[in-house]
DNA sequence: CTTGATCCTCTAGCCACTTGAAGATGGATC
DNA sequence: GATCCATCTTCAAGTGGCTAGAGGATCAAG
């Protein structure tokens, strides 16, 4: 049996229906046939491509580079320096990410070594939060960091 | 002149106009006095608590735990138990994003060692994002890692 | 009096999905 | 063949934490 339903696809790939759904809507998936009564039908090569997909997304690459890597996979014969370029660019934001990440984890647990059990008002996580003066090392700004 | 306009507060905060009227549409900056002519007039206290939800930001506070530590922070008498909790959790998330990045980074800097400069068809990384196979550890979900 | 900076409200956009409504279909069981 | 529940369909809206823009009012300086 060559080809999957949406569900059986999304479950080899570890993923959900509805971002199967959505990654053919912003066209990193093809849109597949269908039977007679309109389900979703995948031949074996959308396992593959939607595989490749879910791990440049673990990596944390933007769809936008995913459809350049996407459109290199699929054309072998282009040259690949986008793919390094691409690469490199998300190396190096990792990086800067981990520095960053590196600086809050040292503030943080400077926080709560510090804990205390009385009221708020003698608080060391309060304090800290209220002083930034102490906190030399300016971590950046948060954008996509953490979110608990 | 102990009161301030918003773009005044903003560049005291280091932070943009607009952000301190989301912050007071969410409800973590009360709405200030207004002038006849409606403008927004900031007593010196907004700089303070501007001050400690930026700085909570940095740190990778969600809005809803920023809006429990004010609350603490406004009424000192409580038990401070929850911003204890809160600033423990914020530290656990760091540091699995931080274990999770640094897994990224060495398959990232592997894609880009082995770099290439021929056809796509030969290029290591887009083989390394189609081969998850030789990348054991696996790297968790990417939700809000890093964006290029 | 004119200019340009700042302010106001309101709406929409960003990213990568996730969730929900409302309904059709499929396969298994009685 | 009837019932049931899982799965599928589309479309719309919600998430978080802002940011950007439209369209207009007001302020301070020259």
């Amino acid at each position: 049996m060559p080809s999957h339903s949406i569900g059986e696809l999304a479950s080899l790939a570890d993923v959900k229906p509805p971002t199967i759904r959505f990654y053919e809507q912003i066209g990193l998936m093809p849109a597949p046939r269908r039977t007679a009564s309109d389900r979703r039908v995948y031949e074996p090569e959308a396992v593959a491509r939607l595989a490749f997909i879910k791990h440049a997304r673990q990596l944390g690459f933007p769809v936008d580079a995913i459809r350049t890597l996407l459109n290199l996979a699929d054309h072998p014969e282009q040259a690949c320096g986008d793919a390094n370029r691409l690469a490199q660019q998300q190396l190096a934001a990792v990086e800067e990410k981990l520095s960053l990440l590196a600086s809050l984890r040292t503030e943080l647990s400077r926080m709560v070594s510090a804990g205390c059990d009385g009221p708020a008002g003698e608080c060391r996580v309060i304090e800290s939060l209220s002083d930034h003066g102490h906190c030399l090392g300016d971590h950046g700004p948060a954008d996509s960091t953490v979110r608990s």
